[in-house]
DNA sequence: GCCAACGTTGGC
DNA sequence: GCCAACGTTGGC
């Protein structure tokens, strides 16, 4: 077979970003990134133990009007130190931060495939996404997991068949 | 800009 | 280990 979504044990993501601080538009233009900077337990705790190569992630664009989801991107390095935590003059720096004891953690990721943007209020309104996490009250996760039937439902909304992409 | 929800910090 | 104070997230 020849589609991504075949491989066993796959898993599917969401991921935050502020269009200001590091938009779609520019993971595409990079070709890949280290997503550093989450300072949430949570968040790390999942990119460290969760992420494998190959899982798939929602680029989500929040704190924008509306919050919505730009494209698809893939785990294309698993988790190990974010680097900026020991860097005196980055703003994610974090004193406690060492090279014995890193404490954050990130992955890289690439860009798959751009979809036609699905804003909140649609994500909202589809009955087939209740029980998402996004849509769940109050979560704030930067990092956080999907289900298939979800993820698979989200790329349909945004013009992309989740078997061919 | 407001503010609800949530996470973290630190005194006790 | 409780919890009040504070900071952050992020939709609205």
């Amino acid at each position: 077979m020849h589609h991504l979504c075949v491989e066993l044990n796959m898993a599917f993501w969401l991921m935050k970003s502020e269009p200001h601080v590091y938009p779609w538009e520019q993971l595409v233009e990079d070709g890949e990134t280290h997503w550093d900077g989450v300072r949430n337990y949570q968040a790390r705790n999942i990119m460290r133990d969760d992420m494998k190569i190959g899982d798939l992630v929602l680029f989500y664009h929040s704190n924008c009007k509306p919050p919505h989801v730009a494209g698809v991107a893939k785990v294309c390095r698993e988790g190990y130190p974010d680097f900026t935590a020991q860097d005196p003059n980055s703003n994610y720096f974090d004193e406690k931060a060492t090279p014995e004891n890193p404490r954050w953690i990130m992955v890289d990721i690439e860009p798959i495939k751009e979809m036609e943007s699905v804003g909140l209020p649609e994500l909202k309104a589809n009955p087939s996404l209740d029980g998402m996490p996004l849509l769940q009250r109050g979560q704030r996760l930067s990092v956080q997991p999907v289900s298939a039937e979800h993820f698979a439902i989200v790329c349909k909304m945004g013009g992309l068949d989740l078997n061919t992409l």
